[in-house]
DNA sequence: CAAAAAACTTAATCAAGATTAAGAAAAAAA
DNA sequence: TTTTTTTCTTAATCTTGATTAAGTTTTTTG
């Protein structure tokens, strides 16, 4: 399963045979069950995860008590609490499984060992990153200029498969709207 | 000037004598007039853009004809099309400067003279880029759970000097909010 | 300095979407 | 398959903040 992680590596920067059975030394894959929870709010966040299956949800529980979506991390992509991981303070976010899901952990000390071994993966993770960062400028773009309705109907036109597979209260989180809301909207669906 | 770009590296990684003067070589400042842009939505958006001084803003006009802003450029901040410029596409947004400010623009060529020459860049852009995707995914908590008031009395009260320099209505568009609306909260300030 | 442009304020009206409160349907567990 | 839990729906009411429309102040420019 590491190999999923390695053919995405792949994408950005060429590896040798020698390069690939170092990553596969070093890192392993997790299977986590529906819920499971890889860290919690007020608890340290030790490593990024890159999402071979399923689908992590990342999330806040606000002052009301309500559970915000902040991102889901599907097949190919990273998640943690960046901010967290990088100063070694206590995670703000919750990162859960939304279902059973297959991820790889890298922690501070597999990331600075593969870093020192393959100094490569740094441009890796700096494309991978340019990526998150630049698609989520757009998203800001999403929440301002966009009605709920209107983020509704863009966010399941270009994820036709991804709304069917989660509870659609994720997706009306993840949009800023209420699951009532949300409702309403399929509702009126003509 | 590049000097100040230098320094923000070395807080990073360790550079020696001979890599700085080659980051000398290849970059060089650029001075910006209020209200100049860097580039417009539909050209293409051919650098990544340092700020050594100064302001800039990454906006973009909605459908309704309103300057939505996405992100403020600020000191030692990166800022750009990351898309746009990775996937060579016409930019969606504007990047224009708020007011006189110094910056330093790399464009694809020098990105990859530089790191062909200085690999440990990539290491750098990667953590920056950690903190600006971290950042911005605690952006989207303050978007969605707190009010516009709350926003702007939080946001002001993170950047007291910044909120005085730009003019209220970038701060009400950052914000998601009318500068109307801000207005009414900065009167009822008791 | 005068005129023009840019930025800010005030206030009335309006609408998108939240809240509240059931209840229904679907999924998971026993 | 029955029970419990989770998820989704409907509808009435309410609120935050948008819109519209002047008018005022500040800044810039000729």
């Amino acid at each position: 399963m590491v190999s999923r992680l390695i053919t995405h590596i792949e994408k950005q920067v060429a590896l040798s045979a020698e390069e690939k059975s170092i990553i596969e030394d070093v890192l392993f894959t997790e299977h986590l069950k529906k819920k499971q929870f890889l860290f919690k709010a007020g608890e340290p966040c030790r490593a990024k995860y890159f999402v071979v299956q399923g689908c992590l949800r990342l999330y806040i529980t606000n002052a009301k008590g309500i559970d915000q979506m902040i991102q889901f991390g599907i097949d190919n992509w990273w998640i943690t609490d960046y901010l967290g991981f990088k100063y070694k303070k206590p995670s703000v976010f919750n990162l859960q499984a939304v279902n059973d899901a297959v991820v790889i952990a890298v922690d501070e000390q597999q990331m600075e060992e593969l870093s020192g071994k393959i100094p490569k993966l740094e441009r890796y993770f700096r494309l991978v990153l340019e990526t998150a960062y630049g698609a989520s400028l757009m998203r800001f773009n999403y929440v301002f200029n966009m009605s709920g309705e209107e983020r509704y109907r863009f966010f399941s036109t270009m994820n036709p498969d991804f709304v069917q597979k989660v509870p659609q209260y994720l997706i009306a989180s993840y949009l800023g709207v209420t699951p009532e809301f949300l409702s309403k909207i399929r509702a009126k669906k003509v």
